[in-house]
DNA sequence: AATGAATGAGGTTTCATTCAT
DNA sequence: TATGAATGAAACCTCATTCAT
């Protein structure tokens, strides 16, 4: 039993240090030049031995997403249960679930995102792109309930609470996506200012303006 | 003569159908379901035709793309150019430049960013990667100048100018990634309404709110 | 423990097997119609396990040949270490060095000299080539310290000991060609009587004469 | 008529700048890196001109090498013509014969032997093989029934001719491998020394001893 | 349970040769 | 006559997955 047990843990520190290794392998080379043999190197297994924890190649990297979107999921769901506390400070304390999110593990939110697109959630096997598909639709529901209490609240202005909700990930989404690209021009210290800059936009867009008069000055402040 | 020039332009037809057939084919199945045979088959060339266009198989999908970003910086030129004329329309017609560079061929646009990513740009052969840099580099300096100018003179909020810039694009191109993977959720009317708040909030966002009393009530018409 | 001792062995037998195939086809048929699949084929191995064994085409060559030269250096410095017993016999026991170099694999020494063609040495990938030009070395050093001693001591004939080590293996390596391309015209019978006479020939233009007037009648029971 | 020569005058520049770029080529890149494009681009012809002039890749090596053996058939005809005239001198005549059949076209002497080779005689196209065939056994006779001239008259040592022809052959041949394989140790400068001791040696060995005590100092003159 | 070995399927690229003009 | 264009055939190599032990 113990040792049922111990053999339990033993088979989940493996799938761990696979998931890490073809995650850590996705945010160098990208999806495109995963290898099993690079992931069996990297996590110190056997090729053979990934098929004892894993169906096939895909399922190592989305079994890392999911786990990853569980999390995600558990900071959403804690923002919405708390909606009411939070209140002026729900588009910050979102876009905090976000970068918590990002932060955590960068190179899962990238996969995440980027198995999400069509185009890749078309080729994956059936039963894969059905869980990857199921992950996403509840973070994006609850995600959606979180903008849409805020609007009828007037606390974010008044439009399309889907729309407004896919706008603001969208903002951080973006964000992502070029910092990924940006060896091109900018510096690394650069982004920080730009991801500050994002919120700051994105604060004076999207929070209802209660006290117009004071608007311009306080941003800084409110979020 | 006669002959010499038609040989000239069949030729660009061919390469133009393979650019295409790997555009399309990017679009519908991803880069790394892209396959020589595939885009051989879509352009009725023969595999070893597409070697007579191209030096290989990288090299067919970023000239697609470089001569979509060479439009690209005509836009952003001519709007820098205009400057001026614009003031208070500058983000208006950013944002147009960003929607005008996706519509005419949102596979290029996608490529384009998708190739940009730090991961694919290290697995590119030297000298192509250098083309798409520099590529990259042109327009985002454009792009930058462009802010630059509206920051200096007003008309958006006053802070650094390039990550403001990045803020802007960064919008866009979420919106981008947000609606392509998008079965998960939102219907395909849906993402005009997306847009158009994205829009808005960003305007809300992003210009400089010269008379304070009336911007809420403004935007709507400014943008 | 056994099973692990087991598995490289066998491992061993397979290289060897795949080596020899190799060999065998450039034998026959000569190097730039050597293919994977006729290797993989005659081994009775598959295409793709050839590369559980090698890295590419040429390291399959290119380790039958480096194994074949130490072989050759062994008998090499046999020779020289012993070079004060034999004396009088030195030419006579480098030729028999050649002879038995070529003799225990003709293929082998075949590519051997093929290979070190500037030419071929140029197309080969540099790890590739770099081991190749280092076991060249070797061996030629070795040869020609042993001349050089013959000619300090009056054993051969006086003159630059690097040109005449050089002339005795050209001898042997000319043989070797003209060989190779008699189905011209000679017998295969023909081809003893003609090394034979090889021998005679270079023993008389080689050796010193000591004792100039037994020379010419002692030739043949020298070498 | 004028014109009609003209053409064919033309058509001769052409074939032969064919053959010069073939012959460049295999001596820089060795036979297995001969391709049809090389050649045209080198000859500056198309690749379909080589059609044109040529049935295939191999025909355009082997007409250099063909019309390279006539001259070297020139040389030892007038040779053997002249045998009775020669005499002692006929060893270093024969030598001469090779030395200027190699200088004349280093590349097409090699790519001589190199194609007599068995198994490239055996890839070759059966017409081809003829031709190659014919031309060698041409001028091995040749060679063979001065060799045996020399032998009855005494001037060469006493033996088989044929296989002491072979060896007199054997020794320039393979002092050309040599060289070719020597960016391995010796250095340029030191080829003179080499073939010029190759010529002693093989005089030494067999020019027939008339006057026993002369016989060692005297070589140099004699060859 | 674990793994070294094996491989079929498939990918990119090259090239001798043909053909339409 | 000359050639740009085209391609079938084949080469090398890779990799996800299976299998025997």
């Amino acid at each position: 039993m113990g040792a049922t047990e111990r053999r339990k843990r033993e088979r989940e520190v493996r799938r761990e240090s696979a998931i890490e290794a073809a995650m850590a392998l996705y945010d160098e080379e990208g999806y495109h030049a995963l290898t099993m043999e690079k992931i069996a190197e990297r996590s110190e297994l056997s090729r053979a031995a990934l098929y004892l924890y894993f169906k096939n190649k895909d399922e190592i990297l989305i079994s890392g997403i999911l786990s990853h979107a569980e999390y995600f999921e558990g900071l959403l769901r804690k923002l919405y249960d708390n909606r009411e506390t939070f209140r002026e400070n729900l588009l910050e304390n979102l876009w905090g679930c976000f970068e918590n999110f990002f932060a955590k593990d960068p190179a899962a939110f990238t996969a995440w995102q980027y198995l999400h697109q069509r185009e890749m959630l078309s080729n994956l096997a059936p039963q894969l792109r059905a869980l990857l598909f199921e992950a996403g639709v509840k973070v994006v529901r609850l995600q959606h309930r979180i903008v849409e209490y805020a609007v009828e609240q007037k606390i974010f202005i008044q439009c399309d609470h889907r729309a407004l909700s896919e706008v603001i990930w969208s903002t951080f989404l973006g964000i992502v996506y070029a910092e990924r690209s940006k060896n091109v021009l900018s510096h690394k210290d650069h982004m920080a200012i730009t991801r500050d800059t994002a919120r700051k936009v994105l604060a004076q867009g999207v929070l209802h303006p209660i006290d117009a008069p004071d608007q311009a000055g306080d941003n800084d402040e409110r979020l």
